[in-house]
DNA sequence: GCGCAATGGTCCATATTATGGAACGCTTTT
DNA sequence: AAAAGCGTTCCATAATATGGACCATTGCGC
């Protein structure tokens, strides 16, 4: 850490979210079960998410060396995927400057995947925007995946002020995070006690956010009606957000509206409050209607 | 073969082209070069893409029993990859059903590709919507791959026609379509060797393009300006083409029009040749504004 | 109601496969 | 001129993926 720190200047809020989303990448799937026999497949679509996350803002692509840094991973291996990733197409090698960025099979499974793979994006498409639209902020989807929540849809909204906190691809544990807190919140106790285990080994990653804490900001969630961030990932970066759950009643998804300190006030925070439990209601109307979709838990084989 | 035939009783032309795509889809990477210890990755995206093509118009998803005998790999092992592919969150099973479909990573990924992944396809999208406007026919734009050729993008025209020979995904082997034999025609003579060679093991699966026959539409094509594909595919499913190069000169893409044989008689087919290599002129313009973009070649480490 | 043939899923000994330290050639920085 | 960085290749080693055999259910025909 600090070998590549400086590659991230632009400003303070944008650095921190960039650093912990990458980290989280790649240690997201590794900590979740056993592998059973797919190790490698896990490392190759990891190295793949992480080419995604980290080639997001630098059109240039991402060198072997970062990739292997960030990645922890010896440099022979992370090539030797690479290429593979390479072969099937999903990275491309910028014929120049050797760097990786997704390559053309990308866009293909994204188009492939259409509606039909991602019901709850689809299906929030309005809501987002006339979130955004009202409230002048960023608002985003995110989706539950086992113990993670995976932001999915970002929605600029007219206002001068962007959240740079959070983006497309950025994966979290589930309490990190106003969207990723409400999800978390609608859990029974038991589950959140699961996923909060699930996590002992990445804390340290997120140090205010002991087990305490999360308890302590569950319970405010469920008595509030919505999560709030105040700030305990970025500082000054506040965030609200509610639950949308499948046809099966599970929380699977939240959507969510990200501002700053200032301009989350409580009495502010009521009327948003209200505007997201509404449109978290036309969501799931939305979904209701297409059919059930719900995302398959990460096995808890535990014992 | 045989077993699953009556799945695809849509429309004769329809059911030949999913049944070839599927199976392309399985041998394409397979059969490149080396895997150079990433075989299990290789595999688990060949997977990946064979769920994406036969999901593409099966909402319901595809089942394991069937994915297992389109991809001639053991139940065992297919099972595990999606399983490994299921907790990557590119594949999602339904709960009902226990069918696979393609997960919101796959959403999420196309997402994080934007423009820089396939800049080819964004600098073509207003010469495909022209195209197909001015044709009242499909269009399509089609990269190559290594020995192959994807469909990236596929453009429906206003006419009652619709050509459903080709979909995006669909992976030929350089020669087979009309995009794909502009972009083989476009080689050098030894490079077209090279590739033809390649595929000595699948041509089996494209009885009608045999070596002889696949030089003299390489000359044919040379000799027109364009590819013309008279229904040696899938019969009465005629189609032009022709190629898109990069900034470096090199052959990597090209425009289409599929129609009918009755729409494409010599009269329309010297219009239409017009206007796609206007069309491509332009696409390679738009895309040396954006800057360079290669895909890598298949490693021809040959001998 | 009873086979029969599908299905999805699991197990585990086997050997095929991925692994990563070390070394190489190269360019850039010091 | 040395040092440090880069992308890439090699190869013995051991960890890994493999897939045949097996089980539990479900759906169908009779």
């Amino acid at each position: 850490m600090g070998v590549d720190a400086d590659r991230y200047q632009v400003d303070e809020r944008g650095q921190l979210a960039r650093r912990s989303a990458s980290w989280n990448i790649v240690h997201a799937v590794e900590s979740g079960s056993d592998p059973q026999g797919a190790q490698s497949i896990q490392r190759a679509f990891t190295l793949l998410n992480l080419v995604a996350v980290m080639a997001r803002d630098r059109p240039g692509g991402v060198s072997l060396a970062e990739l292997a840094r960030t990645s922890g991973r010896p440099k022979a291996s992370v090539h030797r995927m690479l290429m593979a990733l390479s072969q099937a197409g999903y990275v491309a090698q910028d014929a120049d400057t050797s760097c990786y960025r997704l390559g053309f099979q990308a866009t293909v499974l994204g188009e492939l995947a259409g509606q039909s793979a991602d019901r709850f994006g689809t299906a929030a498409t309005d809501s987002l925007i006339r979130l955004s639209d009202l409230s002048a902020d960023t608002t985003f989807l995110t989706v539950r995946h086992g113990s993670y929540a995976v932001c999915t849809r970002r929605q600029e909204g007219p206002g001068p002020i962007r959240n740079n906190a959070l983006a497309v691809g950025d994966r979290h544990p589930l309490g990190v995070g106003a969207g990723s807190l409400a999800i978390l919140s609608a859990l029974p106790d038991q589950e959140i006690a699961d996923v909060l285990a699930a996590h002992a080994g990445i804390r340290q990653r997120y140090p205010r956010y002991d087990d305490d804490t999360l308890w302590r900001l569950v319970r405010r969630t469920r008595a509030d009606g919505y999560a709030l961030n105040d700030g305990l990932f970025v500082p000054g970066s506040w965030a609200m957000g509610v639950v949308v759950r499948d046809t099966a009643d599970q929380p699977v998804a939240a959507l969510s509206i990200a501002s700053i300190e200032q301009r989350l006030g409580e009495q502010r925070r009521a009327e948003l409050a209200l505007d997201l439990q509404r449109e978290a209601a036309f969501t799931e109307s939305n979904v209701a209607k297409v059919g059930m979709a719900r995302v398959p838990a990460e096995r808890s084989k535990d014992d």
